[in-house]
Formats: structure tokens, sequence, C-alpha cells
DNA sequence: CCTGAAAAACGACACGA
DNA sequence: TCGTGTCGTTTTTCAGG
């Protein structure tokens, strides 16, 4: 991991989709070797999906919320979101309540239904997203992450 | 959008990677009709970005958390959690708080750093991630998004 | 880590349901 | 209009050095 495997990092977080010869080019390597490093970033799990940002709006989801839940039976509660195709994030937190979910759904209205099943497992609070200022920013390496 | 761009954007979503004959394969079609299809599923902005998901541990970022914040200066707020290199998201929230910002981390003691901070510009109130049972689950189409 | 050749995929065009 | 088939070019892959 040195500093050429941070910029093919970089790279492939803008654009998942180049081929190795443009990749080389852009981190100053041939696209065979460029290839090898990608292909041990992937072996190593450093590159764990390449993954399409498609957009919620185009798809007919116009709401974006975070619910903020205290289940009464968190196994259920994970059950049921992971089931539901309006949950796109759910994570256990420390601090305030024991969920935050996230959740892209097509109206207030299918919301507010979600927000109803929400309570016979428990007490939701709702945040809904006005903007994201910040969105999907690229993760960049600390230091010295020499293994 | 019909049905065969829905199957396109699920495995986009799956792997950007894929090759337009390996796509087609999925969804029934030959290489120039998908790229085509992808095309303009690309100019019409319902696919927004190809990008690769990293692991932030094999990064040195071990702690994950969400803060909510209430900000003196909401401008100031959103300028400070642009420029900083742990925050992954940030989105302006209607509901409790003004603010709910993503951070990926070194260690809590970076954590702190990013708290201390923040105190000068409001009031945080921090959620840490332990787990996340549910992680950027795909976005599915609502039912007829006919445009 | 680079070079070079074979195999595969891409992009563009003309054709057909 | 949308999908298919083909050709020339680019990219990938794998042999070496």
């Amino acid at each position: 991991m040195d500093e050429i495997d941070f910029n093919i990092l970089s790279e492939l977080q803008e654009n998942a989709r180049l081929t190795m010869i443009e990749l080389g080019r852009k981190v100053g390597l041939t696209s065979p070797t460029v290839t090898e490093r990608v292909r041990r970033l992937e072996e190593q799990g450093v590159i764990k999906q390449y993954t399409t940002q498609v957009s919620a709006e185009k798809l007919g989801r116009h709401v974006t919320a975070y619910i903020l839940m205290e289940p009464k039976d968190c196994k259920q509660y994970v059950q049921f979101a992971a089931s539901h195709p309006d949950v796109i994030e759910c994570h256990r937190i420390a601090g305030m309540y024991s969920y935050l979910t996230k959740v892209v759904t097509e109206t207030v209205h299918t919301l507010e239904a979600y927000i109803d099943s929400c309570l016979t497992l428990g007490k939701p609070t709702t945040l809904i997203v006005l903007s994201s200022p910040v969105a999907n920013s690229p993760i960049q390496p600390v230091k010295s992450t020499s293994e």
C-alpha cells in the first residue's frame, strides 16, 4: 500500500469504469502493472465493490429521511428493516437510541406508512433530509497504512 | 424506462465494471443495444456516477459516527464539514437539529478532536456506529416511472 | 515493472423486424 | 423505433524480459 495505490483508489472512487490503460496513464503506470495492483487491492478487500449511483429522484423516490429508532426487539427490527425496499442503510448505534435507519421513499405518504409500521416495533424519531451539502465524499487513507 | 432498464440498473449497482456483453447477457440483449440503453440512462441522469466502495477499516479508519448538529452559523458549519477529510456526508434536516453529518475517522481520539472543533461552531450530539446490519442497499424503482 | 502479441470487447454503421 | 450483425479499433490478458 503505497501512494500509487492511494491514487488508484482515488481515481476508481471517482470513476469505477476507467479502463486499465486510462487508469495507468493517470497514476503513471502501464496497463498490465496497474491491473495487477487493482487485482491485489480487490483480493485484500481494500476494494469492496464497484457500484453505480443512481438518482433516487429519477426512480420516483422523492423523500429521504433518517429515522432514529428505539425498538422493543432488536432482531425483529433489523429483520423488518433489511427486508423493506425503502431502507437503504440501517446502523446499530451507541448514544441516544439504538438504530439509525436511512429511508428513501416515494412521498411523505409512503414515509408515513413506513413510520406507522415502525410504531408497532418501537419508538421512531424521524429526521427528513432537506438537502445534502456533502454527499458520499471519497474516503482518503489516514497516513501510513503499510501492511 | 421499462423493466429491462430496471434490470440494467440493478446489475450495474451490483457491479459497475460489467462489460456490455456480460450486461447484455444478464438482461437478454446484445451489446450494442444495451450500450445504447446505458448511454441514455447516463444522459437522463438516472445513472449519476460509477464509483468504487473501499474499506474504511483497511485505510486505517476504524470509527464511524453520525453527528447531530445545531450550529450557530449554518453556512460556516457546511464550509467546515465540506472541507474536513473525515466528513463523508452532511445532510440538512428538518426535525430535531439542523444537520446530520457522517464522519469516518481513525480512532475515538480523532473523533474527539472532530467533536472539539465542532463545539466552537455549535452544539453536536454524537452517535457512534457499532455495526451496520444494512449497508448501501440498492435503490429500486417505485413502480411506473414512465417518462 | 515494462514490452509485445493473441484474444476479447468496444464503437459505429448499415440492415431488418 | 428498436434490436441485430459485422468490421475496424481499442483494451485486456498473458507470455516473456
